[in-house]
RNA sequence: GCCGGGAUGGCGGAAUUGGUAGACGCGCGACACUUAAAAUGUCGUGAGCUCGUAUGGGCGCGUGUGGGUUCGAUUCCCACUCCCGGCACCA
């Protein structure tokens, strides 16, 4: 018998397919389309990896399917081919990075032939291409028209090694993304993109489109709109105010300080009136010069000086607090200057401790029935151990009061269980006297607390309580009955040492309250005002709209989203199409000077002074001003590499055009994307930029949708052996060629779409590839077997099976179930013999996993068509609905025996013959009856009393 | 620190979303074929205790940890630990 010989019919395959032209896309737009599309790939030096091997073929089982469905399906491929690591090769080796990205791309276009995804090769991009990015180009000048490009003078992110500017997206710790350098601070003069002007909508519409939700949230943090209110603080003797932006205007009674960011314009003109006006400055020129990452790092201290002789006025405690510079405060961020709520801030409260701030408390926490529940149930283990139930600090010593309760009276156990009708703060102080005996004891903070379980049983059953507050009670100024006798029989109560509580605690959950105790961290939720005048009582989320209201704050919402920086003084990338001329300013190169050529250059490194190497042509800089014919210079920055992949899937539609980017007729058919997949590291920066130039294109009605993409899943990650990234510097990089060269491409796809989760990250195991492998010769094999006359009745639930589950498998993109049910059906298979009529569908189950083998067969069976132009299985339903079925019967829960009953059987049916089985009479004999469950098919569960 | 995702046999992973945990594959073991090995095929394989000469049966245990809800929890709730990804004082 012939044996399986992939490299033979690999070959064969991919010769035929490209040479038939059989996954391009039709031109027939009466015909359903479906665009399904991959992130292109940037061809670096190292060639294809397998990761992308995993992304590519989970969506061309999804193409090949609905191909065969039928739809006009476009997949197509190109190439991201700006970019630094070229540029860095080429400054290496001086070799001209088109050859280098030539070179580069003619590899990775063999390996993926070599693997048989069905891209439509007639659709080839490339961003490097003056014919493509001559439409980069004139989307940017569409833009600048907008305003949405506008140059800015920025502290920039400055890498000393690449000399180029990054966006704050683009800096990873502090570091380069690409180099690792410690980024700078820099000020220069950089082509900016507005992507703030569209941040409500980029937010809002996420709504519209159906991304995986890790995606959405993604981008929304990344967007981070945070509503509140801009409120003015007076400064006094003075008719300035500051502006501060809060999302915590209920917090505003507890403001004892105000902060400015040093790099504020404010702080300058102010610290020149302050009497430590020199101190200042040197802080503010220190500051600034400090990179932003590095300031505001994690751990790091936090440090600022106070505006001595200077006041501000807490508008509404009309009181006069001091004014701050500090270093925790962002000059891009709100208003570039805060309130400090140090009772209800973090942060604040950090700085307050180190300045020796006052600190106000003015919110009670406000704990829901919900939240008590789950309070209640977390600390019921407590009380049944009869470990510590709460810690007591002590009024004036730095001592704390363990109490372990000993009384088992439920009614002994309350700590701040409220009762319906009554405050919060007088429920706590009650409980605290009837426990401790100390009076009026002041709730400080919320805790954790604890109640006996009979306890929470009645108040569930009863519903008696409003709210549950576990809380500390601070002792100040108690005063404490004597301890009676009966008392000190109910409770232990032993005032201990910081320590001492260490050793005394045991309990782990305990431990967890005790270590926040110790902590004394501040109250930043939401709750009721206290200390606020006449708005004590309300709730935040009133208090916040009506203290605005009473300053005449201003509701605002701002984002953490901020523009993207455009320019890179760098070589390879689109170059900006703009002049500028003395006398006009900046101004566009006309459209029909597009593209503006990127020119070659002798050396691709970037000049001394952080100039793009273009600006040393002086032949190119120097050109005539295209308005008033005067003498002008090029812009010489060039453009990211995220402006070619911002707008690639457009270019798929009509990549010859000449005249547009792409044709109203070609857009309005193939857009949206319906289907997009990537990597969950390209969520926000490319996701974002790409949706924000597509909604501009879609205001100047260049594009028919308001979103580019209307599907958006990720795949995971494919690590090395140990659990590592691949990379070259650790050597563990596979290399695709060598398993198609060894197993071939079909076991390469089969391994990949089997080895997990296609969300999550694996880690590469050579080890099982052998399974599929096998499984590929056994389906080698079977087609060589005779087929049956008649199907077997074991095979024709299970095909039928078998088709509906790979069909829905392949939409949720869990190719590693879908191919075991294929290993369980060819199992089956190798048993009871596939008719002619059951094989082919088996082949066309496997056509969009294993292509090559698939067609192979089919094509050996003396079949003339194509496999994959068949239309997709399909089956009947009733068949999959099983007359007898197998049902559990438990005993308390557990599974004792399996009887077998028809589906429709009654409910008393199926109970009576589950309790005539032996296994289950015995178990009946020991105990007494009491119930018995039953659902519908699955199981019957009695519970007996043991 | 915050946000998101995850933790299941020796390993990769299944589990109809609250209903017989461990599908499928790898590995391992036994057997068959073979002079032998490889390849292939068949069967077995969570771990413990236990009954039986034996085919086989029984019992408690078991989905990161500790609790909870439920007749029943890998699945839901609370608290925690560790791993992966993202973010950085965002007021």
């Amino acid at each position: 018998m012939e044996q399986y010989d992939h490299k033979k019919i690999e070959k064969k395959w991919q010769r035929f397919w490209q040479e038939k032209h059989t996954f391009e896309a039709g031109e027939d737009q009466k015909k359903e389309k479906n665009y399904i599309l991959i992130e292109f790939p940037y061809p670096s030096g190292d060639g294809l990896h397998v990761g992308h091997v995993r992304s590519w073929t989970a969506l061309d089982i999804v193409a090949r399917k609905r191909r065969a469905e039928g739809k006009n399906v476009l997949y197509p491929i190109g190439w991201d081919a700006f970019g630094l690591p070229t540029e860095n090769y080429a400054i290496k080796t001086g070799k001209d990075p088109r050859i280098v990205t030539k070179e580069n791309t003619d590899t990775f276009r063999r390996q993926i032939q070599s693997l048989g995804i069905s891209f439509d090769w007639s659709r080839e991009i490339n961003t490097s291409d003056p014919d493509y990015y001559r439409w980069t180009q004139w989307i940017f000048l569409q833009l600048y028209r907008q305003g949405l490009a506008y140059k800015a003078k920025t502290y920039i992110n400055w890498c000393p090694k690449d000399k180029i500017g990054l966006a704050n997206e683009e800096v990873i710790d502090g570091a380069c993304e690409r180099c690792g350098t410690p980024v700078e601070k820099r000020e220069k003069e950089q082509w900016m993109m507005a992507i703030t002007k569209y941040a409500q909508r980029l937010y809002d519409d996420l709504d519209t489109v159906d991304y995986i939700p890790q995606a959405k949230l993604q981008q929304r943090n990344w967007i981070g709109p945070s509503q509140g209110a801009e409120i003015r603080f007076p400064i006094k003797d003075s008719d300035r105010s500051i502006a501060v932006f809060t999302t915590r205007p209920d917090t505003l009674y507890g403001a004892t300080y105000v902060v400015l960011a040093p790099e504020l314009l404010l702080a300058a003109q102010l610290a020149e009136q302050a009497e430590n006006r020199d101190e200042l400055k040197e802080y503010i020129v220190a500051t600034q010069q400090v990179s932003e990452m590095e300031r505001t790092a994690e751990g790091k201290e936090k440090t600022g000086i106070e505006m001595k002789g200077i006041r501000a006025i807490n508008p509404v405690t009309k009181k006069e607090i001091p004014i701050f510079v500090a270093n925790y405060v962002l000059g891009g961020y709100g208003t570039g200057a805060v309130m400090g709520v140090p009772a209800h801030d973090q942060r604040d409260y950090l700085f307050a401790k180190r300045f020796h701030l006052p600190i106000q408390t003015v919110l009670e926490p406000l704990i829901t029935k919900k939240e008590g529940e789950d309070a209640l149930q977390s600390s019921l283990p407590l009380v049944e151990r009869r470990s510590v139930v709460a810690v007591i600090k002590h009024w004036s010593e730095d001592k704390y009061l363990g109490v372990r309760w000993k009384r088992t009276n439920w009614q002994a156990f309350v700590i701040g269980g409220i009762e319906a009708g009554e405050d919060a703060a007088a429920a706590g102080k009650r409980e605290i006297r009837e426990e401790t005996g100390y009076r009026n004891a002041t709730p400080v903070r919320s805790l954790g607390g604890t109640v006996h379980a009979q306890f929470y049983q009645t108040l569930k059953q009863e519903n008696r309580f409003a709210h549950f507050e576990p809380m500390l009670f601070q002792l100040e100024n108690a005063e404490r009955d004597p301890i009676t006798p009966e008392e000190q029989a109910l409770h232990d109560l032993v005032w201990l040492s910081p320590e001492e509580m260490d050793a005394f605690i045991t309990h782990p959950d305990m431990q967890i309250i005790w270590d926040r105790v110790k902590g004394n961290e501040c109250y930043t939720g939401e709750g009721i005002l206290i200390h606020s005048g006449t708005f004590d009582g309300l709730e935040s989320e009133v208090a916040k709209e009506k203290i605005t209201a009473s300053v005449d704050g201003v509701p605002r919402t701002v984002f953490r989203l901020r523009d993207w920086i455009f320019s890179r003084q760098r070589y390879w990338g689109e170059p900006i199409p703009m002049i500028q001329c003395p006398s006009c300013g900046w101004v566009p190169v006309p459209e029909s000077e597009l593209p503006v050529l990127l020119p070659e250059v002798d050396r691709y490194e970037p000049t001394d002074s952080g100039e793009s190497p273009l600006a040393a042509i002086t032949s190119w800089v120097e050109t005539t001003c295209p308005s008033c014919k005067g003498p002008a210079k090029r812009e010489t920055d060039v453009m990211p590499n995220w402006a070619g992949s911002s707008w690639y899937y457009l270019r798929y539609c009509d990549p010859k055009n000449t005249k547009q980017f792409a044709s109203e007729d070609t857009l309005r058919y193939w857009t949206p994307v319906d289907w997009y997949n990537g990597g969950m590291e390209h969520t926000t920066l490319h996701l974002l930029y790409s949706r924000f130039w597509h909604k501009a294109l879609y205001d100047l009605k260049l594009v028919p949708t308001s979103e580019p993409y209307m599907k958006r899943t990720s795949h995971g990650l494919i690590l090395a052996a140990g659990g590592e990234k691949m990379s070259k510097s650790k050597g563990n990089v596979v290399n695709p060629d060598d398993i198609v060269e060894r197993y071939g491409a079909d076991a390469l796809r089969l391994y990949e779409m089997f080895l997990g989760p296609f969300d999550q990250p694996v880690a590469w195991n050579e080890d099982s590839i052998i399974g599929v492998r096998r499984f590929l010769e056994r389906v080698w094999k079977l087609a060589k077997q005779p087929t049956a006359q008649e199907p077997a009745p074991e095979t024709e639930q299970l095909l039928a099976h078998t088709i509906a589950k790979i069909t829905s498998d392949i939409e949720s993109l869990k190719c590693n179930t879908a191919v075991s049910q294929l290993m369980i059906m060819l199992k089956t298979f190798e048993q009871y013999a596939p008719t002619e009529e059951q094989l082919q569908i088996f082949l066309q189950l496997l056509a969009p996993f294993a292509p090559h083998i698939a067609e192979e067969v089919w094509q050996g069976k003396g079949n003339t068509s194509l496999l994959e132009e068949l239309p997709w299985p399909t089956y009947n339903p009733e068949i999959l609905v099983s007359k007898e079925v197998t049902i559990a019967v438990q005993i308390n829960g557990k599974v004792r025996s399996t009887i077998s009953a028809p589906l429709d059987a009654p409910e008393q049916e199926v109970i009576e013959r589950a309790r005539s089985d032996n296994k289950v009479q015995t178990w009946l004999a020991r105990g007494t009856e009491t119930r018995v469950m039953y659902v519908p098919g699955r199981v019957v569960n009695f519970i007996l009393d043991l």
